[in-house]
DNA sequence: GTCTATATTTTGATAGAC
DNA sequence: GTCTATCAAAATATAGAC
């Protein structure tokens, strides 16, 4: 499997130049550059340069999506299910920060998959509001607009890629928990 | 002043293309196309498909820093300070959600006008992390990690263009409001 | 598995007629 | 102020030698 091998590097060194500058700025001579070959050794490995984003953003959504089954599969109580939530989100992100650049930037760029990327995003979000109303009706969660805080928590954990790059003191099991406090409790004292 | 005028047009559809694909992503041909004229005829407004991003860019992160002078001169409490930092935000992505898309992702993209850019961006954050910090000496602002919460408040309030032009119902007021809460407050009962 | 050479399209931008 | 015609550079991708 040395085919497969090279194939896992070009996608590594390509999800760092389309953090850089996104999908449609980077060329595959400048990939070819990086790896320190030509563009057209490229092209014995992967299909495309579309083929390449495929890869990257596909499999992170899906890993999104199993560990949001996962929650909802939990019998946790609401509160401790958007932890859950803040916890997968910051360990997706520490493993590849550079794939969520293209999760979040690069999606509409997708070809063939995009219909499916979009039936899973809008399953995730579907069922992180759910979990939100669930909380209202619970009583744990404040009887405010379930869609701001969907909106403004997703925001934050969408963004956690070009944040926990620069933090690397900061170990996840800490980040999760502090994120937590202040995405649930606020920051007024 | 005609001239000018076909220019603003050019750039504020531009802006909506910008949004859509990213800078890179749209040609001066697409550009041209939805103007309903030839790519050539571009030519006659405008400098370059530089020029037009520099414009987009430039202006909003001045108007940033413009607000962000009179907040700092201002005599609010620093949670007042952080309420009026979120209607601000709310104002500016209101009245041009597309072109945040541009100042959010397309930063990275300026030739001329990026360190400039930078510098902009850099004192906003810091003077962002200024009032948390003080916050926190006077005791409005729980004592956590100042980081985390500049993080997670900057995060959502980048995010708004995505949701802004989504939710017409809405009045920014009632935005502005609503979105202190979560972010001040926090979700938990 | 990488190379050179090359095909084909597309890109940003200019010149000059109207 | 827009057009047609055009340029030079850069893009993705393929063919075939080594």
């Amino acid at each position: 499997m040395k085919k497969e091998n090279r194939k896992e590097e070009i996608i590594l060194t390509a999800t760092k130049l389309f953090k850089k500058k996104g999908y449609s700025a980077v060329t595959m001579r400048d990939l070819a550059k990086e790896m320190g070959i030509k563009a057209a050794s490229l092209y014995n490995h992967i299909k495309s340069k579309q083929d390449i984003l495929t890869n990257i953003i596909i499999s992170l959504a899906e890993e999104f999506t199993s560990e949001m089954n996962d929650i909802l599969n939990s019998d946790l109580n609401s509160i401790d299910k958007l932890n859950k939530i803040i916890a997968v989100h910051v360990k997706i992100t520490s493993n590849n920060p550079n794939g969520m650049a293209s999760l979040n930037n690069d999606w509409m760029h997708l070809e063939e998959k995009l219909d499916y990327y979009l039936t899973l995003r809008t399953k995730y979000e579907d069922d992180f509001r759910e979990i939100i109303k669930q909380g209202i009706s619970s009583n744990e969660i404040i009887d405010s607009n379930p869609e701001i805080m969907l909106f403004s928590m997703l925001s934050t954990l969408r963004s956690l890629y070009l944040w926990i790059p620069k933090k690397e003191d900061i170990n996840p099991t800490e980040l999760a928990n502090n994120l937590g406090l202040v995405l649930i409790n606020g920051v007024k004292k």
